[in-house]
DNA sequence: TTGTAGGCGTTATCAG
DNA sequence: CTGATAACGCCTACAA
């Protein structure tokens, strides 16, 4: 078991000070030539590499991001987690993961543990017990700090920091329109409880699309679930309405709809057209395969890590910061599940 | 803008030296009840954490464990990575992610950049490429520098190390014999290419089956692809061959061959069953629901996370250590598209 | 009971 | 051109 090298070794070996050999190594033109020869050709047959800890306690500089999301198994944070990674990995920084499971006691903890340097900022979409509680406490007393913070997705405006969202009312108004388009009278929407920042944005879409076309809203065919997989109650809420569309804020419930309305004897999409959000692995390999809002997860981590390593690397804004927000445009993907 | 405190404020606050505010904070019985009491109210009443990187630096150890996958859109790996990121967690631990994207190459900087310090410890799924290559020196080179590793799913013997391991051949084994059971006798195996360890292993389970049943195996019947989503040539494979039942290594492949036997006029399962591997959204949500193999990755990542801490943590072991393989016991979830 | 000194591995400043 | 010294923040053996 040969264990790591370090500058003390090399230095003792070659019989020269560890400061030339820091030197040496950082290729100074302190140095002379021979000695640098030496010692670099030594430094290679160890294999010799910094020790990041050392450095970072050196520099206040740790190179990690600190990502935490609400879930890890789910398409859409899996993908912006996929964006973040790349952007990340590509200009020098690691990413750690925590995952809140929509507990704002998890988010508090994994927060604190994080913001006691091991990480340069932080990327973060609220638990959805959080968005419930409006207690953003732990996020000030980080960016009080001085540690950045780039929010996404599921963001609050009482925080001030960078922040990616969708363009989440608008697209849900496009969807809408659409489907008013088509001939649709009676468009349910299924969403989830209205706490979650996206889903009221979405729905406030819908309602506004209904409203200029002179739609008087139904507030029967608005359908609350309390939770992700939660698709209880959808068919009770099918049969009892009389429904030519169907808008749903993520793929599960879109999908299961689906599948109930066939089961009804009912054709997709001639009696009934179904959009729903999240681009993933369900839609496209759906019966009818489904027409689906794209919310470009990698794209949203991109410029997440993009905002956030700007910052990291431009803290000599002392006083006057200002921050963005970034609008990712959704695109809706035309499948089979909608007339046009 | 609060910068983090540290000992050397609280110390030069109170008047006393850091050694005394470090005793105290750390409740030593060397100092008095007095000087304790003031000390750590005034750390908490400044909210004072120790600053991770510099107990990391003291202790050599990071309590970070490093994860390398393959990808992380992906519902297997993903459920893989909440096992571990749960386990580590609750045992102090956090987790930092790299995803290598089936890349030889960037397993190995993701690796490097991570064994300098980084992280106490490895979990890993190996890339395709690097599977294709056998070259696993990245690997040697880290467990001989004392770093522990445990692989999972995708893995080698060439490597000593912890590893965990889904019974492959075994459950392709069982699908495949109650395929039998059901009277199917052309059962088509959809597979990807072989240098998948995982892969082979289930070819293996399915040819045995097939012998130890005497129905000799059709080479026909084996549609190898060369990548988890390439779809292409499913349609042709299917309509040329007389087909009853089929097996396929992921959800993917059996759920589009589904859409396109139900294309072709046949039902499932009454003319044709299917089981797949990957208990995920897909097999749930589609129509039929899909009889599949689930592969537990919760569990699955709990245990390498277990094995590896274990690890971490009783590194007195210098000579003699000793490697495990822990076994998974996938089981079969049955659903619509089989008859049993 | 408190403080001093040294070290973890690195880098930077300043003498020699 | 090279080396001694200090510092990052923390811990701990040893001295006072």
């Amino acid at each position: 078991m040969k264990r790591k090298i370090t500058l003390k070794h090399i230095a003792r070996e070659l019989e020269v000070s560890i400061s030339t050999v820091s030197k040496a190594l950082n290729n100074s033109s302190e140095i002379s030539r021979d000695t640098k020869d030496k010692i670099q050709a030594f430094a290679k047959l160890y294999n010799y590499k910094p020790n990041n800890i050392a450095v970072s306690l050196k520099n206040k500089r740790t190179k990690n991001i600190g990502v935490i999301i609400p879930d890890i198994v789910h398409h859409f944070f899996t993908t912006v987690f996929r964006g973040i990674e790349q952007y990340a990995n590509q200009h020098g920084y690691n990413v750690i993961v925590c995952v809140s499971d929509e507990s704002f006691d998890r988010e508090v903890i994994n927060m604190e543990m994080l913001a006691n340097g091991s990480i340069d900022g932080f990327i973060m979409a609220l638990a959805g017990e959080t968005q419930l509680k409006k207690d953003f406490n732990h996020l000030k007393e980080v960016t009080e700090q001085g540690i950045p913070l780039v929010l996404f997705d599921r963001v609050t405006d009482e925080i001030r920091c960078d922040k990616v969202v969708l363009n989440d009312a608008e697209i849900a108004y496009e969807a809408t329109d659409s489907l008013i388009a088509e001939g649709r009278k009676r468009i349910a929407l299924l969403t989830t409880d209205n706490f979650f920042s996206v889903s009221s944005s979405r729905e406030l879409g819908y309602r506004k699309a209904l409203e200029e076309h002179h739609i008087s809203i139904d507030e029967q065919l608005i359908l609350r679930l309390p939770y992700n997989e939660d698709v209880n109650g959808i068919e009770s809420f099918l049969v009892a309405n009389n429904i030519d569309a169907i808008l749903s804020v993520n793929e599960i419930f879109a999908i299961h709809c689906m599948g109930l309305v066939q089961k009804m004897g009912l054709k997709i999409p001639e009696d009934i057209s179904v959009i729903g959000f999240t681009d993933g692995i369900l839609s496209k390999y759906s019966e009818p395969k489904l027409t689906t809002v794209a919310q470009h997860g990698d794209k949203m981590g991109e410029v997440a890590a993009k905002l956030l390593i700007e910052k990291i690397e431009n803290d000599f804004d002392e006083e006057e910061e200002v921050f963005s927000t970034e609008v990712i445009s959704a695109t809706i993907i035309r499948r089979e599940s909608t007339i046009n």
